[in-house]
DNA sequence: TCGCTTTCGCTACGAGGCGTAGCGTAACGG
DNA sequence: CCGTTACGCTACGCCTCGTAGCGAAAGCGA
């Protein structure tokens, strides 16, 4: 995860049980407290490690939920599913599947208002979350384009729009459904959705 | 704001300046400290009012904060521009424009954050934000069916979750161009997503 | 003008989290 | 076996929280 030599070849080396450990008891701690209330001093506990131990390998408690969520982020994956709405549809459900878990939702929205303030941190949730969610957007592109679906971009500096804006499209939607409304991301709601975006990415003019 | 009693006509009355004063007092400390590191003490302290006092108003930091936040929301509105496309284009602009401010990023999303193990807290953000912003989707929806660009929805249901699907859509994408990817909303982007989404919800069936 | 009522500013307080320092011990590699 | 690093534990000063208690201030009605 981080550490302050390159390597470090001698002495005792690091538990990598305490780290799964202590990122699975932020996430309980998560869902059973909320942001506000985690204490460092709690998760510690429960990982059942000294409070020290946590201190010398985060930062602080911004740096260690990014770290607890962004694992929760390694399930996502994109399988063919033959069309540009199927990808779409499936990526959407597969993302609020990970969205709608409580220490999710708690966990990421505290450390994005976070980031407005800390560039450091901005930037650690972008390697470790939003490039992970981004790389599924370029994939279904390709294939769609691969498949006729969207016409091909030859400028680069276009493309990277499109597909900028098509990703804040997709996570904006369901991250407000789930968190501002409130209301579930389901086989209706994602259907809904991907007619929309699909329609609108379609047979118009640029992307 | 709030009052314990629907009216009490004796005693002193509460300052109204001290609502005003501290309401922006809070802002500020926003803009400066973020969420995380905000006290109320140090608020009370620019707001030149004594911390007992804030607290006989607000039951805590996540209320006092909905409602300096809700206070930006005052200025949104909808002018009609005369076609679907540019009154989306306008309401995109205009939330952007409040989003983008230091105070709105880093409390908005926070106290979305602890709205999600706090369900009151979550209805006082609905009804003095959210539902504020959702009135603009139902007029610029009926706008745009009066002028023919939309087609009319018998069916309140159906309607009432049209307008759902297209909040969560430009409310969603804006907050996450903003906030997650941190990159402007400009005219430029602004219109490529006007683009999309109004493909997206004409020519095709329902939407 | 005088009470009655409520709010205000101020001070003080216990409780609890933060982040660090220091120590002795444990677990590796050479 | 030795050097090095991680670990568990305790203790500490600092800060914030949220509340209690007080006297003074500011309205209203008689």
């Amino acid at each position: 995860m981080q550490s302050r030599n390159p390597v470090s070849r001698t002495g005792r080396p690091r538990s990598a049980a305490a780290d799964t450990a202590i990122l699975a008891a932020t996430r309980d701690a998560l869902v059973e407290l909320g942001w506000s209330r985690l204490t460092l001093g709690d998760v510690a506990t429960r990982a059942g490690v000294a409070k020290t131990t946590l201190y010398r390998r985060w930062p602080g408690k911004n740096e260690l939920v990014v770290d607890a969520v962004a694992a929760l982020f390694d399930e996502l994956e994109m399988p063919d599913r033959g069309s540009l709405a199927a990808d779409i549809e499936g990526v959407v459900l597969q993302f609020a599947a990970i969205l709608v878990r409580p220490e999710t939702k708690s966990g990421l929205m505290a450390v994005v208002a976070e980031s407005t303030h800390d560039d450091a941190l901005r930037e650690r949730i972008r390697a470790s979350i939003v490039d992970r969610q981004k790389r599924l957007v370029l994939e279904g592109r390709a294939r769609a384009q691969r498949r006729g679906e969207l016409p091909p971009e030859p400028d680069p500096e276009e493309a990277a729009r499109a597909v900028d804006l098509i990703f804040d499209m997709v996570a904006g939607a369901v991250v407000h459904r789930t968190l501002v409304s409130a209301e579930p991301v389901d086989r209706e709601w994602a259907g809904a959705f991907t007619r929309v975006l699909v329609m609108g990415l379609g047979p118009g003019r640029s992307q």
